[in-house]
DNA sequence: AATTAAATTTAGACAAAACTAAAAAAAATT
DNA sequence: AATTTTTTTTAGTTTTGTCTAAATTTAATT
């Protein structure tokens, strides 16, 4: 697989989680900044090396096959960001960029050395979950701080928005990946929530309570 | 710079540390395993970039800017190299390959805080020296063991042929960097020596004294 | 010095992956 | 149901890096 192909697989694969009946041609043009007649093109070649499932104006969806090479990306991807974060120090907030270049290396063997270095981890640095050698992925059951319970204690587990923005929203605020954060308080008008967390009481808006899980 | 180019100046760069008068075309062609006429559209293409000084028929020669961006391709792929022995337990005939992929990873930060992380080495694990941050690079004198002298001790400092191969026959004498080596006896006819390495004695052949460093 | 051989460059073509513009199909709206 | 809008596909082009074959320059040999 080109690095071009493997981008395609892998944006198809994220799409396919919300879309599972089948993925648009534009949606996937959107993700990867490209246009539609350009996607067309790849989604027929992709066919042809039987990594998805395509019919003309119909969607596409993966194969067998590209299931498991887009899982295969993601626990490089996922993989290299917790190295930099763990082992190079970088924030939460800079690895992204420099994952989506790693995660195109192709050594099987660096790739499970790599896990074996890190010691196996089962979520990376935004709390998403790294697929092991076979694929399999362990299921964690969080739900949206905007759909939590007042007065319950509960952990800061992932971001469903890993922007450098967001997370560096968070940075601002504190709030990390194990944070313990209780809601005190809703707002019904607009839906802000008012918390504590490390004993300091603060404000969040409705839009970072969609975008942040906890268990 | 796109990967082809990086491999280009890189080649390039090789090849002018044992013709610095110029590289040949056919030089160049022979070590990327591509067609002279390729070579010849690269050259005019880096040429207009000013990585490197091109006239017609007179080989190539690198500027200052193509030395340095050969320099920092260098650093990249040795360092990676370090962090796959040293970190990652991969054997020293394992990690050329890997490394011609790693080496075309952008960020600079990524590779300041890699080379931190490994504790600043000055030499990969075939010997050979790595550019710190600024290219510079350290050298260190050391001879080929078939032009070092009888009866004295060194200490094997890296190899000139760092293929697979080679490799993996050093590790069967059990010769690696740092192994005392003293030569008892030269034969005069066909250049074979006798050494003593961990007090045990072998022989070894002119092709094997040619291809290793010592000190 | 003339000829032959080797190295290098030019010219034209191709595959991959993108693009634009136009055509066709599907979905939404009146 | 007919029309409009949106989405998707087709057709034809471009760019990057490669190739082959032919032409040209340089080097080697007679």
């Amino acid at each position: 697989m080109t690095i071009s192909e493997e981008n395609y697989i892998k944006v198809i694969y994220h799409l396919s989680l919300v879309s599972p009946k089948g993925v648009n041609t534009n949606a996937i043009a959107g993700m990867l900044d490209t246009k539609a007649s350009s996607v067309t093109d790849m989604l027929k070649k992709l066919a042809d090396k039987n990594l998805v499932t395509y019919q003309k104006y119909q969607g596409v969806t993966l194969t067998e096959n590209g299931f498991y090479a887009a899982k295969m990306i993601v626990r490089k991807h996922r993989l290299w960001e917790v190295f930099l974060v763990e082992k190079l120090k970088f924030s939460w907030d800079e690895v992204h960029e420099i994952a989506e270049e790693l995660e195109h290396i192709k050594s099987e063997k660096l790739i499970n050395r790599l896990d074996d270095f890190l010691g196996f981890p089962s979520f990376d640095p935004h709390g998403d979950p790294i697929p092991d050698e076979n694929g399999i992925i362990k299921k964690m059951d969080k739900h949206l701080l905007s759909e939590a319970e007042s007065n319950v204690e509960y952990h800061c587990v992932g971001v469903k928005d890993s922007s450098a923005e967001f997370l560096q929203y968070l940075d601002k605020q504190k709030i990390a990946l194990g944070s313990v954060i209780k809601i005190i308080e809703k707002e019904e008008y607009d839906k802000t929530l008012s918390i504590l967390i490390d004993g300091k009481k603060i404000m969040l808006s409705n839009k970072i309570a969609t975008n942040l899980y906890v268990q």
